[in-house]
DNA sequence: ATTAAAAGTGAGTGATCACTTACAAATGTA
DNA sequence: TACATTTGTAAGTGATCACTCACTTTTAAT
């Protein structure tokens, strides 16, 4: 990846966060990426083709996260760790996170992939655990981090008070 | 409110929640609505105006659940009923909060209001029963809501177990 | 040094955008 | 009936949109 490939690349991750993908134009990309507008369309082929690179950079880096649940084979601290998630978003990956968390709203279509394997997981950490409903217990766990990462994102609530609660709550402390 | 009038806010509110505010253009509007476009215009008075016109009448018609929440006075019911909220969203309403929650992650300005005194009535229950930290204990239950809303508004999870299960997890069966 | 490919530019392109305007139909009131 | 106001339309408007194209510069291998 080119330097100005990797300028265009954050310039938009900026932009699609803060004013979303339709509310930002190529032009404005190019602009703030220092690059002619022309080059976007050389590099990324169009506009959407943008957006998936985004994704795929920022997925590729956050799927060491997700890696590091799963491969944990004690299911107490399996969940905890995956609890611990949300808290643990490097300041760095804000914009991508928040850009994720948008696009859920309006364009599902970027939901899938590594989330399913780490729901499943889940599950199979609760079912382990002799939980009565393993899949339910695991939907729940998914509301907090939504409800966590909504927090972090948008509100920047202190996160360490916030975790300790909610693992004493969750008597998984 | 005119007939015509309320078509144009029901098409708009179907489009912004599935497309986006952006990517919803006014003649797209119109379309839907069965009108002429100029006649968005007439009435309000910009697609910006149109939004407002669409979160207004949204939650007046929400703001009585929130009212009936903070008008409880007994703390424990009071936050029993703020945690059933979001499992009682009216499935006619659900494109409205798609839209809100939508516009959350990069319009917060819709965001104020109503949400604050709701807040404090939760941080009010909690300080009754003696809670220690009653703004974090707040913040929980809004961790809680913003998931649960994810959940139901995004991937239509069944509603009464998940309910069940997190007032028995708090504690507040 | 030659040269072909890749990186980069800047001035276009038609399409679509939000919004306006001139005008017609409907409505309410005297 | 008369007439002023409101509701509605259709055909525009300039601006901006994503994207292309002809062209130059840089890079790198022989």
């Amino acid at each position: 990846m080119t330097d100005k490939q990797l300028n265009i690349l954050m310039a938009a991750m900026k932009l699609f966060a803060s004013k979303g993908f339709d509310g930002t134009s190529t032009n404005a990309i190019a602009t703030e990426a220092g690059v002619s507008e022309g080059l976007i369309f050389k590099h990324f082929k169009n506009k959407e083709g943008l957006l998936e690179a985004i994704i795929n950079y920022g997925m590729e880096k956050s799927s060491v996260y997700f890696a590091e649940v799963i491969l944990i084979s004690d299911p107490q601290k399996r969940i905890e760790k995956a609890i611990a998630l949300p808290f643990s978003i490097d300041p760095n990956d804000n914009q991508f996170w928040k850009l994720m968390y948008a696009l859920k709203w309006q364009r599902g279509e970027y939901q899938s992939g590594p989330f399913e394997l780490f729901r499943e997981s889940l599950i199979d950490a609760f079912d382990q655990l002799g939980y009565e409903n393993p899949e339910l217990e695991t939907t729940m766990i998914e509301v907090i981090i939504d409800g966590v990462a909504t927090q972090i994102l948008l509100k920047n609530t202190d996160a360490a008070p916030l975790l300790e609660t909610i693992l004493k709550k969750y008597s998984l402390k």
